[in-house]
DNA sequence: GTGATTTCTTAACCAAAGTCAATCACCCGA
DNA sequence: TCGGGTGATTGACTTTGGTTAAGAAATCAC
């Protein structure tokens, strides 16, 4: 499996051989294609998966316009988790806009895991924490600063993302409307 | 240990004998008075804790003004669980808003039963997945509702909430200004 | 390359919430 | 009981972002 993928486990929790050889025949590569839906809203997540290559957002569709939650890349951990963990269905679209590959993991198999590798089980945990400091970051970018500063910092963190991704959607990412983005940028590039 | 905050780890994970007596005897039960501050910005958390009675609220303060960010009540987790995960210093201030009692157990004591039970292990797997969702829940209601809505639904699930709680504070939950607060519940008493 | 579609920008107008300031209501303690 | 303090409300005004509509720019398909 690809190393980038093993170094995020791996900081979290390092496996020995036998463990790891588990956990790594568990993960089958999967590719996808731009438009593609990995996750239709309504269904249950059943898996969790790490991104090879490619561009995948994470989104809702609320009162007919979508809002975008997330963007993933390369790297980057994707699920629907939150559906993934309690098992309800997912009010949420996991769509590439781009082609591409991840590495999936089954619920099942991953639960089958939990059970017969304490250290995975752990692992799991970790995961968990990881996701949880993930989630609480966004929460409080999103309490604490004006769009305005949510996009300055997105500048400054994220440019790759703002690179490839239509405007209209990082509008709905920072929670405006396109206009609104548009402003901004030309607010900040007359300064 | 009061039978609510067993019930909450039951309902996660119950544990033999051996395990809870192990776990249980870990807490220590610790009161405290009203305005009374039980976690400091710029001190890392090193426990979590289960409410016995009494009233806490979670703010962080910006710009010179109180942000809140959670209330906390009898049966509910205690932390800046996120400074407790990642070992950095605390962003908000933990403080009580009556007096009350809890049950504390400190980072050291959780992270040596991690290892010396996997059962244990695998409760606090199942609390930062249980964590992950209410944090995920506050995220979504933020993300797609207005102040308005957030008020109703305050109302609706949590009126309990609106009655112990000022409603400047509660203005500052919601994100909003106190002033139009009162705004929106003129406009909502006169329909 | 050309036409069509999608995306981005701009403008005018509107609604919601913030700010500032004044006032009201209530509680509590001396 | 009176006065002070806290919290809630109201009003005037400002700011910000949403909405609608139009047009410009970029991209795509043929």
């Amino acid at each position: 499996m690809k190393t980038r993928i093993k170094a995020f486990f791996d900081s979290l929790q390092p496996l020995p051989d036998t463990e790891w050889k588990a956990f790594e025949s568990c993960f089958e590569r999967m590719t996808f294609q731009k438009e593609e839906e990995l996750l239709s809203e309504g269904r249950a997540c059943d898996f969790i998966g790490f991104i090879e290559s490619g561009v995948i957002r994470f989104f809702q569709v609320k009162d007919g316009t979508e809002k975008v939650t997330a963007f993933w890349f390369s790297g980057d951990f994707l699920s629907n988790y939150r559906s993934f963990l309690s098992g309800q269905a997912s009010d949420h679209y996991i769509q590439a806009l781009t082609d591409g590959s991840y590495y999936r993991l089954k619920r099942e198999a991953l639960l089958k895991l939990y059970d017969q590798f304490p250290l995975i089980d752990r692992l799991g945990r970790l995961m968990a924490e990881r996701l949880y400091l993930m989630v609480t970051n966004r929460l409080d970018n999103l309490l604490s600063q004006t769009p305005e500063e949510r996009y300055m910092q997105l500048q400054s963190k994220n440019s790759k993302l703002l690179q490839e991704i239509p405007q209209y959607m990082v509008a709905s990412y920072l929670g405006i409307s396109p206009e609104s983005l548009s402003r901004i940028r030309k607010r900040l590039s007359t300064r």
